[in-house]
DNA sequence: GAGTGGTCTAGACCACCAC
DNA sequence: TGGTGGTCTAGACCACTCG
């Protein structure tokens, strides 16, 4: 890595980094490239202690902090993995809804929408883009054992996803985020999302079977791919009769 | 710790746990216990390994997960401490609640009313009590800015809380959980809420200056102490008109 | 048995902090 | 100056997985 020669000196420049820390940004920089594909086996801690002539605690610290951000996923004995929202580990790691019985229920994704439109000046200060930059809208619904739960508005960054039509997301039963891996190259790292108390407008109280003006709560999401980089944004509606939105506070 | 004198070999017990797990699970009971206060520094890395007879490194791996559980902090250079909810650093740790204009605002805790009841079974569920066991109910109202945003029921085992009355709760400025650790050696380590969207009843939407029927943000909490004992449940009413819950997606 | 991650050691030096 | 946590090494052995 950057280091001068001289092997145990240290560069005093205001902007050190530990190696492991450089080790860590090179492995980031190499899965934004698409260097590993979700779910390949990335080298060997030993491979990789040789390549960047370290030892392998130091690989190893930087693997552990990757891990704990999910970005890779240890498994003793077979390998170190790029993390997969295909993987049924990770299906829908961001819905944070439970059911009140506790049972795991068959969650179905049912898009009914889907359209290219002009950003609204809120969808593209979220998504770092020009108001009137082409965005496309995906709506759908979420059904809990075939009870709609969620109503979904979903924005994309147009030019990531450059040809999603509605036959394409009602392909499959993968979630979305496995979907805009496999088909776009797209992984969603990391989300961020504010909740409030609303009432339902005629539309939301349609589709999710509840009177107009009864509460629902407001999710807005905006998830992250690598860099921070925003490339989704959505306005979504939970029912919360017989579920509850689950959060765990270290 | 546990492991018999020749030093290499391994129990092959079906109970087999990494010796830094073994030094973690003493530091936590030694938490439990007292051993060293909030705030408090605890043994350096360098004590505790002699003490343990175990290298430096098995040390700092237990550390480093009780610092990533949020049970202790770490500072370079002057030690290791205790975590404690009285450091500014993490005052109202647990609240997600965020004003639109994203500024810090003032904070102010203004508890009303603080009577032994006698739980009632959603209670008793909660906090592992049987139905009719004594709680204490506290009711409080959380202003921003002088602002009128939550109105939260607090119900505490009474055992733990002896002698809490509504004077020593509208006594300084601190949070609630700063109080309970310093007053009543009551730490709470993490929490778990359940969200939901509800309708606004008579009391609370006079207590929140919102029309009866409004939409409100219902979260409901139930915090734990060490040895993920249930301690305190509360049932909190947000009005999530100028404010969001936050929440953070790994 | 070969290869991988998981644990552990003993010792080195650095960065930060307080006195 | 001495003590603390932070980084790094070189090498050992263990536990798990798979062919």
């Amino acid at each position: 890595m950057t280091r001068d020669a001289s092997r145990p000196s240290r560069p005093a420049s205001p902007t050190f980094s530990p190696l492991y820390r450089q080790i860590k940004d090179f492995l980031i920089r190499s899965l934004e490239q698409g260097e590993w594909g979700p779910g390949d086996a990335i080298p060997s801690e030993g491979e990789l202690a040789v390549r960047f002539s370290v030892s392998q605690g130091t690989v190893r610290k930087a693997i552990d902090e990757m891990a704990a951000e999910n970005l890779l996923v240890r498994r003793q004995g077979k390998g170190t993995f790029v993390a997969t929202h295909s993987d049924p580990r990770s299906f829908y790691r961001f819905l944070r809804l439970v059911p009140d019985n506790g049972k795991a229920m068959p969650t179905v994704s049912d898009p009914f929408y889907c359209e290219s439109i002009a950003a609204t000046p809120e969808v593209a200060a979220a998504l770092g883009l020009k108001a009137g930059d082409r965005v496309l809208l995906v709506k759908r619904l979420l059904r809990f054992d075939g009870e709609p739960v969620v109503f979904d508005e979903i924005y994309l960054a147009a030019d990531l996803f450059d040809g999603l039509t509605l036959e394409r997301l009602r392909g499959g039963d993968r979630s979305l985020y496995s979907l805009f891996e496999s088909d776009f190259g797209v992984r969603m790292i990391n989300a961020e999302e504010h909740l409030r108390a609303v009432a339902a407008d005629a539309q939301s109280a349609e589709l999710l079977g509840v009177g107009s003006g009864d509460p629902l709560l407001l999710v807005e999401r905006t998830a992250y791919t690598y860099g921070n980089k925003p490339v989704e944004w959505r306005r979504g509606l939970y029912c919360t009769r017989h579920h509850y939105y689950r959060n765990d506070l270290g």
